[in-house]
DNA sequence: TAAAAATACTCCATAGGTATTTTAT
DNA sequence: ATAAAATACCTATGGAGTATTTTTA
């Protein structure tokens, strides 16, 4: 399980289209396949059902997709809050627990 | 930012030590130096300060910590869940497709 | 037939390892 | 001298792309 997989993962199921969720994501659709099969084959149980072109998600999917976007949302947030610590002009609130004015050269 | 590299930094905050880190993964030492490094280029910003032997997280680090925690924890909860419809104990029908508005965010 | 997912394949970036070097105790 | 992190180097894996095939609406 990769967070890229799971970015890809959400994007797919909100579309219910892997080529719509390459274009929305800048890859390929085979790459998008990848990334799902991928994820499947990690997580041991297939997430979309495929009938044809039609896409849905399977109960596995649909159990898995809100806990990824926590994931992204979480993981989006660290990012931020980090840079709020390189960042010297970053309005962030005071998380304060930490003795300032340690950034490393 | 990836699931693995948020989980050997936990493991070396945990440590505060590449090398006991890299034996409780079962990792090369070497391989949790890189870990840490990429993530650090993926952030953009040390995690922790090397004064020789001596480890310590710097500012960044300590913001991101409890976040890796979460996201880590969040993923293997995610595991589980989806374990469980998979699983024969749950009350689903192994090859039933989820109803539409069956689930709850 | 058109549209979409899967597959085959190629290329190359990188993850992980071993061995070595550097550095501070 | 020792212990630990960094670095150099090598290899194998797999990630991402293009092109093609399969499938079904």
């Amino acid at each position: 399980m990769q967070l890229q997989q799971l970015r890809t993962f959400r994007e797919v199921a909100a579309q219910l289209s892997f080529t719509q969720a390459a274009r929305n994501l800048h890859y390929a659709q085979s790459s998008v396949t990848a990334h799902i099969k991928n994820l499947e084959e990690s997580i041991g149980t297939p997430l979309f059902h495929r009938a044809g072109r039609q896409v849905s998600l399977t109960e596995a999917g649909a159990r898995l997709l809100p806990h990824a976007d926590t994931i992204i949302k979480i993981a989006e947030t660290a990012r931020r809050d980090v840079a709020a610590s390189v960042d010297p002009g970053a309005q962030v609130p005071p998380h304060g627990c930490l003795p300032a004015g340690h950034h490393a050269a």
